[in-house]
DNA sequence: AGCACGCCGACT
DNA sequence: GTCGGCGTGCTC
């Protein structure tokens, strides 16, 4: 495989032609361009034309009757088949290095999306088109070099970028040397000639370096650190698993540091983009570096600058979101995972894929180590570290020395509610007020009401393109389907009957107003998706409650993630019953993770923290698990319990879903992709349905889901390769869509 | 995915 | 008499 870049035209004036490539000979190459293509395609190429391509630059080539750019994949024979010619190289030096491109080869393959989608997804934006990365560049000419040698370019700066010129053996971007008026005067002259280069992928040093010094780490993290220093050589996999506020992120600092120092580039991938400007922070403070930061909110520009200093090694720490999972790494040293358990990780549109289980595979092409940081691990790595694949590191106490919360149940079960609150809740919360302490309350359900409900007729307010409730949203007085997105006002009494609706159920705009009414002049803020849609909402909210200027808080999900709130003594959970009955396989583990980590929030500082769990059913193994013993008992019941149901993680699985205007144009093709894997798989493979899928009526179109699940992992991709190709030799009528989802987090 | 070709309703 | 609706088929 020719891995390496072309030549640079500059170097070879005259014939910029490879000697072992006679002139007039076509080279033949596989080639990818976006589309649901599982194939690449084969075209062939004149080097007459100019420099060969390699593996890694895009080209554009003719595609049916219109053109496409696309990307070189590899040089290939081009058998009997009749080819088409590459029209045009666009980069003179690959986008993509031999290691990326074989995980984007690997990752396609193992998530049965097409190998174009995958590749040019894994490009910034503006190299997904024909754009050039080139700039103007100077080369000096025989004049130029005379003018130096003899003294006849007297102007310091022309001198200087003279000199340049004659230093380098390339032609140097213009905007080296120096300003514009001197670059217009060696032209002029004919000093120099403009050409074009390559861009250089710069990376600004930091205005300051880090300021910040290391806190002295404690004996555990001391001893996680030496762990990993000494036995990280080559691949290895870590789990981090440390409670709240052990001060994982010091871990990080320190390894990141020494690779740094090595001169080794360092890979952080989070969750979520909220989630980086803490890290970026608090990185910048500790280190002399300017993080590279790769997520979804930047301007193109800014993505295509980040990735490109990465590629070319210039910025040595990046930190992004999932989808730099697929940057490409100049230098790496070491990968760090954080929120390993997080949902967020894996892609829930299109391509489906699992940055912590990429960047696994990576680190494992890279021979580099992996770390994955969770203060509640996923049971699938959990299970990966008691089997000794993966190295266990436990962080147990807290950084601070602040004691971890106490969690407490409060059965709510004949109690007299009040917008969802009992009254040892009220109390709770009163006592934390008066104490001076900061109150939050954890509600997984936003808007005012999930429903409206006709307590004459039985009518419900529901989404007519989804099987869901409309959510009251008081605030802006409209209906909402949170599902797709259907709006209507509120009608003022019911549609069928004309008697009056009533209310039914608690969100979190509810609960702010009870708790504003029942607790005046406290101050209250609300952190949920509609709360803090505005641009700064957010920030202003969070400060707020730094400042102590709202002592109450009320909030969904987006409580459970990083933020830290130290003055918050008293955490409560307004309905635990919600996750611990949800029917996803995963509800349990979701419930112990997220009732962790939003207890992790409180009690950060001096006083020590309580939460307290509404709960209709106290008995609950995993919620008495859970008090009684430690996250590691409750996820290795857990084990035991999906061991017995034969699911994730003891079997592997892979969702097959189709959804269509019509109901039966889906279940009739999942009963027939059924049938075919059930007659060919026998006992190898578990095939669960078809199954309306859990909304099985989602923005008008109707939902199925065939699940598989097998022993081993080769079983279920031979499997789903079956099915690519039965389904992909049949014409699909009725607007049917159908996907593969490898390694499904829900099966939602 | 895009973009062609291909047969049936309301417009200059 | 055509402009255009999206159903179906193809892309080295």
């Amino acid at each position: 495989m020719d891995l390496d870049a072309p030549d640079h035209p500059a170097d070879h004036p005259g014939t910029p032609v490879r000697p072992d490539t006679p002139a007039g000979a076509l080279s033949a190459w596989t080639v990818v361009v976006p589309g649901p293509f599982f194939g690449g395609f084969t075209y062939h190429f004149d080097p007459a034309t100019g420099p060969i391509p390699a593996p890694g630059v895009r080209v554009r080539v003719p595609f049916g009757q219109s053109e496409r750019v696309a990307l070189v994949i590899e040089p290939t024979s081009s058998g009997e088949q009749e080819t088409r010619p590459i029209l045009e190289v666009l980069d003179e030096a690959p986008l993509l290095d031999a290691e990326t491109l074989a995980c984007l080869r690997w990752a396609a393959a193992y998530y049965h999306h097409p190998l174009g989608d995958v590749v040019f997804a894994a490009l910034p934006k503006i190299l997904r088109g024909e754009r050039r990365l080139e700039v103007e560049a100077l080369a000096s000419t025989p004049a130029g070099r005379e003018a130096l040698r003899d003294g006849a370019a007297r102007g310091e700066r022309q001198r200087e970028a003279l000199e340049a010129l004659a230093a380098s053996t390339r032609p140097v971007p213009a905007t080296r040397l120096g300003p514009a008026a001197v670059r217009r005067r060696l032209l002029e002259k004919g000093w120099a000639d403009a050409t074009r280069v390559t861009a250089p992928a710069d990376w600004p040093a930091p205005a300051e370096p880090g300021s910040e010094t290391a806190p002295a780490l404690n004996a555990q993290q001391q001893e996680a650190v030496e762990a990993l220093v000494s036995g990280a050589d080559g691949f290895q996999a870590w789990l981090l698993h440390g409670v709240t506020g052990s001060g994982k992120t010091e871990v990080y600092l320190a390894l990141i540091e020494r690779e740094l120092a090595a001169g080794r580039q360092v890979l952080v991938v989070v969750p979520e983009i909220s989630l980086t400007p803490q890290l970026i922070d608090r990185f910048a403070r500790r280190l002399a570096v300017r993080p590279a930061v790769l997520h979804s909110g930047l301007a193109d520009g800014e993505r295509l600058a980040a990735w490109r200093a990465v590629a070319a090694g210039t910025a040595g720490l990046v930190i992004g979101t999932r989808s730099a999972a697929f940057v490409p790494l100049a230098r790496p040293g070491l990968i760090v995972v954080d929120e390993e358990h997080d949902a967020a990780l894996k892609q829930q549109e299109g391509f489906l894929y699992h940055a912590r289980d990429v960047l696994i595979w990576r680190a494992r092409q890279l021979a580099i180590p992996i770390l994955l940081g969770s203060a509640t691990p996923s049971l699938e790595s959990l299970r990966h570290a008691w089997a000794g694949r993966y190295r266990h590191l436990r962080l147990n106490q807290r950084a601070t020395g602040a004691r971890m919360p106490a969690i407490h149940c409060l059965d709510v079960r004949g109690q007299t509610m009040e917008a969802g609150l009992s009254p040892a809740l009220f109390r709770a919360i009163e006592r934390h007020l008066l104490d001076g302490g900061q109150v939050m309350l954890y509600l997984n359900r936003r808007g005012y009401a999930p429903s409206l409900l006709c307590h004459a007729c039985g009518y419900v307010a529901g989404c007519p393109h989804c099987d869901a409730f409309l959510t009251w949203h008081r605030q802006i007085g409209r209906l909402r389907c949170h599902h797709c997105g259907f709006e209507q006002g509120v009608p003022a009494d019911c549609p069928s009957c004309q008697a009056p609706l009533s209310v039914r159920g608690l969100g979190t705009e509810q609960l702010e107003d009870v708790l504003a009414a029942r607790f005046p002049g406290f101050g209250i803020v609300r952190l949920d998706r509609d709360a803090t849609a505005g641009k700064g909402v957010m920030a202003e909210s969070l400060g707020r409650i730094a400042r102590g200027e709202a002592r109450l808080v009320v909030g969904t999900q987006m409580l459970v993630k990083g933020h830290d709130f130290p003055g918050v003594t008293l955490v409560g959970v307004v309905n635990a019953d919600q996750a611990l009955f949800a029917s996803d396989f995963r509800g349990p583990e979701r419930f112990a993770q997220s009732l962790l980590q939003v207890a992790g929030r409180a009690g950060r500082a001096e006083r020590p923290g309580e939460v307290l769990v509404q709960t209709h059913d106290p008995d609950h193994p995993v919620l008495r698990r859970l008090l009684t013993e430690d996250y590691e008992a409750v996820m290795a019941a857990q084990l035991a319990e999906r061991e017995q149901a034969e699911l994730p993680p003891t079997r592997f699985a892979g969702l097959i879903r189709a959804d269509a205007p019509q109901a039966d144009t889906a279940r009739a093709f999942l009963t027939k992709v059924a049938e075919e894997l059930r007659e060919h798989f026998g006992e190898e493979l578990s095939v669960w349905g078809p199954v309306p899928a859990p909304l099985a009526r989602r923005a008008g179109r109707y939902r199925f889901q065939l699940l598989l699940l097998a022993r081993v992992r080769s079983t279920l991709h031979r499997a789903l390769w079956q099915v690519d190709d039965s389904v992909g030799s049949r014409r699909l009528g009725g607007r049917l869509r159908w996907s593969i989802d490898v390694d499904p987090i829900d099966l939602a």
